[in-house]
DNA sequence: AAAGTTTAGTGCTGTGGCGAACAGAAATCT
DNA sequence: AGATTTCTGTTCGCCACAGCACTAAACTTT
């Protein structure tokens, strides 16, 4: 897999022109652990493309009930719904791996639109993915325990992070899987015993990833497959063998 | 409120002249509870707006693990994907509450998208509000209780449907909820206690519709205020008096 | 070195919902 | 009229997770 230059794969179907152009009207930035790139019920008047590092869509509702509802990585965008002219996010976004993205303000990016009906139809391909996941995760969250589901989503960090390794404690996980910090303790030590994973104060290793997607749910092979036949030109993740 | 003829709310944003050219090409057509409208993973070649009566959106997973996420009256239309260029249905679509229904060709329909920038972004402002029910739905799931849910479940349908009964048993209702058919017993139970709602094999009676909207979660108003936010024009329910 | 903070492990009780099963009542079929 | 099916009520044991609290490390700050 190349990993220099970092790249956005979504972005990397355009044409050259196309991406030159966008690249051109847009501006590289860093982006850092726990960084705030989009408030819920506001415009944040910005897309963002991931090239490394990833983003965590975070929804809440009243007395600090919030769940993740999306993990961004190089392989899609914050903002889609731009894309259909809703510029008032209703999501948060918060950078969960340090790394960079390309910013493009919104009204340059939906100018950028009109102009290009491969950069229209690549957004209405990862906004019908988008719908589809969160379809998905109707289901997951409501019928899954909580081990599949820190498995699905370690699986799914470890895909857009750029190692084996990333910073996460079992509070964070916590808020992310709606669920207590004890019973992310309770899961994460059921994954250690087994020799899964490992961590030490947020720092999460994972050690057998094969072994990690047996204890998924099947919802993140399900969800990956539907990405190959949405955005059929993405590469495709390896899975079947240990990193 | 005027009930004839029945018409869509969507489509009476349009102009006269988008609508008339609308229904010409659409056929309408009766709704009988339990028709299968559309496949989950299949392009059902058409798309709907319902005149009266409503239609179930429905996920599932392996093992009947489904859950509904989503119910279209007339405030609706089934098929939004369609708009984006996307024919393949990712949810299933079943016929909840007798009724009518404008069908229009998916073809038809998004040639006339191409003609009408009305009807486009009238389409858009829908998505976004479907996507925006769908984080909800995640969240509301995941934290709210049976009965909440339930009666959350009530309003909704009671809103699309044109009295103060319908048809549902507690097994339907369980499906729709993700429950086992008992938890709807002993929910549906505690509001028949409490003198809100009344029921007999099937048919469910709203007796306090102001008393349902305490009990229930605050996703269902949370919802209508988005709804209001994203299709103002829609006339909004009434819903501060028992009808 | 001491004090404070962050992270993780553990142990209680309480409870909402599951799975499964049984029973009665009402409707429908033969 | 009897048999079958559909709908609802109820119970019992079980379990995952909630809520809460306390402890023990490990790291940070002063």
């Amino acid at each position: 897999m190349q990993r220099a230059p970092p790249q956005n794969k979504l972005l990397q179907q355009l044409s050259d022109q196309d991406l030159q152009k966008i690249i051109r009207h847009g501006k590289t930035i860093q982006m850092e652990f726990g960084q705030l790139l989009c408030e819920e019920g506001k415009d944040c008047g910005f897309v963002y493309f991931p090239l490394s590092g990833f983003i965590s869509i975070l929804t809440s509702m009243q007395h600090n009930q919030g769940l993740e509802v999306g993990l961004i990585g190089n392989e899609g965008m914050l903002g889609v719904l731009s894309s259909i002219g809703v510029h008032l996010s209703p999501v948060q976004a918060v950078v969960q791996g340090n790394g960079t993205a390309l910013q493009i303000e919104t009204q340059v990016f939906t100018a950028e639109l009109k102009d290009s009906s491969t950069l229209q139809h690549l957004m209405q391909q990862y906004l019908a993915f988008y719908v589809i996941q969160l379809t998905r995760l109707v289901c997951c969250n409501h019928y899954h325990e909580t081990e599949p589901r820190l498995a699905r989503w370690l699986l799914m960090t470890h895909d857009r992070a750029d190692g084996d390794q990333f910073f996460l404690t079992h509070q964070y996980l916590a808020s992310m899987l709606g669920v207590r910090r004890s019973s992310v303790t309770e899961a994460a030590g059921a994954l250690l015993q087994k020799n899964i994973i490992d961590y030490h104060r947020g720092q999460i290793h994972i050690l057998n990833r094969t072994a990690l997607e047996k204890v998924s749910c099947s919802c993140y092979r399900d969800l990956l497959d539907k990405q190959q036949l949405f955005l059929p030109d993405l590469p495709s993740v390896q899975t079947d063998f240990v990193r």
